[in-house]
DNA sequence: GTTGACCTTGCCCCTGGGGCAGGGCCCAGT
DNA sequence: ACTGGGCCCTGCCCCAGGGGCAAGGTCAAC
């Protein structure tokens, strides 16, 4: 159990050994994560034990993965004393990974099929339409949230308004929906709105007063909207963007012009609603090129 | 087809559309990678069209595949002039991601199993012996090499050698093997070296001073060997690493000292060789704590 | 004792931006 | 016509995770 002094190593043998630079070693050093187990007081030269390399070599694979830094030392801090628990933190971070993945593998599969130029068949299969709406009272919640999140939580949003707006606000008056402000269709975090028309807007108005943390109240006004119906299959991302795409071609190609943030109108029950069904209207405000 | 001025876009509006930063704007205009429509001489502002949105939100979408921005020049510029070219860029680029994440997922599983401990039950699977070899001429080629290139190019060299060394230098004297040059198991690049044992040592080192592009001849001295056996199933990456991590455990408990560069020694044909049916030692020189 | 290999710190470099400072531009209201 | 506030400009420093190089100190073998 005595190590013997014999046995410290000095950097250059260390990082041939670990594969890892001796820079790499240095800043490792200098962050904590595998300090050498001897510092010469006089010249600063680090050594290192072989009890050690065990250590270095799981720091290795870690990075091997693109785990920072910060999440490999608490990774590494835990392997002595908990194995399992170190386990399980490269088990979440891997899941974490996958989950990023299959979004990218999904945008590839997009991308590739625009690039590839059949996205002019595709938006043959989008009919867009206008429709005057009328102007509403809504109860809503307005938040910056990332695409991997933005299903859940427009879902559970629009129940958690929903049930408001059905209890203490005289019901709802037209479909919910969603305004993606800064327009653009979606990718990345950026403030949404989920939205809920009342038919009793003083009482939507008392009851956000009395409760509503987060929870808004305001008109939206009257608007003419160019929209495109599609399925709930259609809604994933990032097939949804074809259909944002499709809209924005529609108004181009007429000459009309985009007045206000994009939209998905939720008109159909999701919950009850089959991949084929259709369920969503993309939408985007348009005024007419003379009028305001 | 002629633009009006009135469709000149400020760098603020045209980053919010496409949701990107104006800081990320700036970047790739001068990267020139989405140069602005039009930029005020006197000010210095940057005006987009709307025809420039397209381009930028592939940017965008490029960028989410973690994409480089000098690959993403080169895909957008594919784009106008030759879409399928640049999907098909895309694809390569998607299929190397793929390719990396295959091993990477290996090593989660490798890790994940190490770090939960089951690694000292794997340990007790590898039986560990030593050996004495004899020295010998060895025909060798050495090279930096990549984790995921490793085998094939094992596999190449070792034909291309053993070819010469039966048709050039007398036959193969013993089983061949790689050695791993600043002796760690794998990870990484770093040189390997495939050497094949002939009978003739003249002959080899004729035949490497007239033909031998970057084939060498060198003396292997005579050396003792602590060793484990291995299937061809487990020869892959990353489960090998156990194995040379059961190697260094047993010389360390044994107090012996590693005496050179680890090796694998493939001394079974690989080809005509089942998943289960051992092909390889794998191997650390060690000398007593004594001896030199 | 000398020499060359090794080690040290410190600095600038890369990518893909974020954030801030100091200063210029533009438009709308008065 | 002026002024204010909101855009926009450039330039600088910052992040991870090191790579590379320079100037200088150390170690060990001969």
């Amino acid at each position: 159990m005595d190590a013997g002094e014999d046995e410290l190593i000095s950097i250059g043998v260390f990082a041939a050994r670990v594969r890892l630079s001796a820079k790499a070693l240095r800043l490792y050093d200098r962050l904590g994560l595998l300090p050498p187990a001897y510092v010469d007081p006089v010249s600063g030269y680090r050594y290192y034990r072989p009890e050690q390399v065990e250590r270095a070599r799981t720091i290795v694979h870690l990075r091997h993965l693109d785990m920072p830094l910060a999440e490999v030392a608490e990774v590494v801090a835990l392997m002595g004393r908990d194995g399992p628990a170190a386990a399980e933190r490269v088990g979440a971070y891997w899941a974490d990974v996958e989950a990023r993945l299959a979004g990218q593998r999904a945008l590839v599969d997009f991308l590739r099929a625009r690039l590839d130029g059949r996205t002019s068949l595709m938006s043959e299969r989008y009919t867009t339409e206008t429709a005057d709406v009328p102007g509403c009272t809504v109860l809503s919640l307005k938040r910056h949230v990332l695409v991997g999140e933005l299903p859940a939580w427009i879902g559970t949003t629009l129940d958690r308004l929903h049930a408001v707006a059905a209890e203490e606000c005289g019901g709802v008056a037209a479909a919910p929906f969603v305004v993606y402000h800064s327009e653009v269709s979606q990718e990345s975090d950026g403030p949404a709105e989920v939205c809920v028309p009342v038919r009793d807007a003083r009482a939507a108005r008392e009851w956000a007063a009395r409760h509503g943390n987060g929870v808004g109240v305001r008109e939206e006004p009257a608007r003419r909207l160019a929209y495109t119906r599609i399925t709930k299959a259609e809604v994933a991302q990032p097939m949804i963007l074809n259909a944002f795409e499709a809209v924005e071609r529609w108004i181009t190609e007429r000459d009309l012009r985009v007045a206000g943030p994009c939209r998905e109108v939720y008109f159909a029950d999701w919950a009850a609603a089959g991949p084929t069904d259709p369920v969503c209207d993309v939408a985007y405000p348009v005024r007419t090129p003379s009028g305001p």
